[in-house]
DNA sequence: AGGAAAATTACGAGAAGTCGTAATTCTAAG
DNA sequence: CTTAGAATTACGACTTCTCGTAATTTTCCT
């Protein structure tokens, strides 16, 4: 079960996690939203597109998108792996707060090579999850993931647990720290058609927090009263 | 105090780096020895050593070496400083093997930024000296060496304490580790013209260890009875 | 359906790092 | 002092990643 990893450059690594992430999401990933998560310029994306292309690493259907070959998706499943495990060894080790961690993580992930993610990992007790609760794909590239939703996407009146924090910038985890909305927390939804944004509850508390933050928060649903 | 480092390619960094080393060793860094350290062919050195010139963080003189300048030296510092305290990351906190860890520490020291390398100290309780004894850098540039001699140079009948091994690939690790030669150990000279080498005991045992592998053994002098 | 706005692509260019070959310069041994 | 061999340099070439500009295609709103 040896999985030869071909090798490609860190950049290369970078482009291929990216378009991992945004396939995830969206299910294709678009050169202009590449542009954007990599802070580069279209026509430099479109360049390096064409290169993954040739390596057989991704398929780019103009006006549609990219998409990731099973070769590509391999490295890119991989790269993430590496970096979640560092931003966990970054919280867990280290002590830096998970608002800090996404960007020396971007770093670090293509210096973590097999010989040191394998006692990373042991050292840290095989984690399932990055520090903002998503997902650490497996060695072999597979990712369970259970079922989560949006708490924007939730009806008023319903609640769920907090899975994980789509994004990982460090504004946005900071201000989710004060509100205690945070991977772990029961949270449910009291009023949707507010104006300055969505009424809800954590552990108790009441706050309103607005559309775009709610959109990076999922829950996983719980039925039943969620009064609290 | 707020030292406004340059910021350098990685491969710039680690020209710097290879320079500095040598600088130590013998006082100045030849193309063929950079060539040796950084497995680069010669022509490429001294492409790059033009580049460096031009950035003012070495001086080259055709056929004498080069020489890093004052900003080289501190770049230079701080990248060991980085490399080490990897190693020790490494050593101590992954239980990765001392034998192992120059590799891996190459390409960590480059993705150790301030923000990182202050908790990691901190958790690794401001080690003076990486896993092979050699003494990290300190934030600002310095290092303060004790007296050490090597192995080899020393007279018969004398001996010290193993402080530091000045080469980090596994083969002569694993040598080390296997006749208990590392440091903080007590070590003296027995007789040093055999023809198979040095003979030597460590902690009260003897044996016999060949001139090259007691090159990169350092210690320092004691003084009185050295029979154990 | 038509046209404006957005997305995409096609260039040309430049920086960095690598290589190999060939020519030159130094060094050290005889 | 001469000369072979080692060290050094010059040069051209290739790769990867980046950029900007301009032309094109698509999408979507009216």
């Amino acid at each position: 079960m040896n999985t030869e990893l071909e090798t490609v450059s860190n950049q290369a690594e970078e482009y291929l996690e990216a378009i991992y992430r945004l396939e995830q999401k969206t299910g294709y990933a678009r050169t202009m939203d590449l542009a954007r998560s990599l802070n580069v310029v279209p026509g430099s994306i479109t360049n390096t597109i064409d290169n993954l292309e040739k390596k057989g690493l991704v398929i780019h259907t103009p006006y549609r998108g990219v998409k990731l070959t099973d070769n590509g998706q391999k490295i890119a499943s991989n790269v993430l792996r590496r970096h979640r495990l560092a931003e966990r060894l970054l919280t867990d080790i280290l002590h830096i707060d998970w608002s800090q961690v996404h960007d020396p993580a971007c770093k670090l992930e293509h210096a973590l090579s097999p010989e040191i993610l394998k006692p990373l990992e042991k050292v840290l007790g095989h984690p399932k999850r990055c520090p903002h609760g998503n997902l650490i794909p497996t060695n072999c590239g597979g990712v369970f993931e259970e079922e989560t939703v949006a708490l924007s996407e939730l009806d008023a009146k319903t609640g769920g647990i907090i899975i994980k924090i789509t994004k990982e910038e460090s504004e946005a985890l900071q201000q989710l720290t004060e509100l205690h909305l945070i991977p772990g927390k029961r949270v449910a939804i009291e009023n949707k058609n507010l104006p300055s944004g969505l009424a809800i509850s954590v552990e108790g508390e009441h706050l309103t927090i607005d559309y775009d933050l709610a959109a990076i928060i999922h829950v996983k649903k719980m039925e039943g009263d969620v009064r609290n």
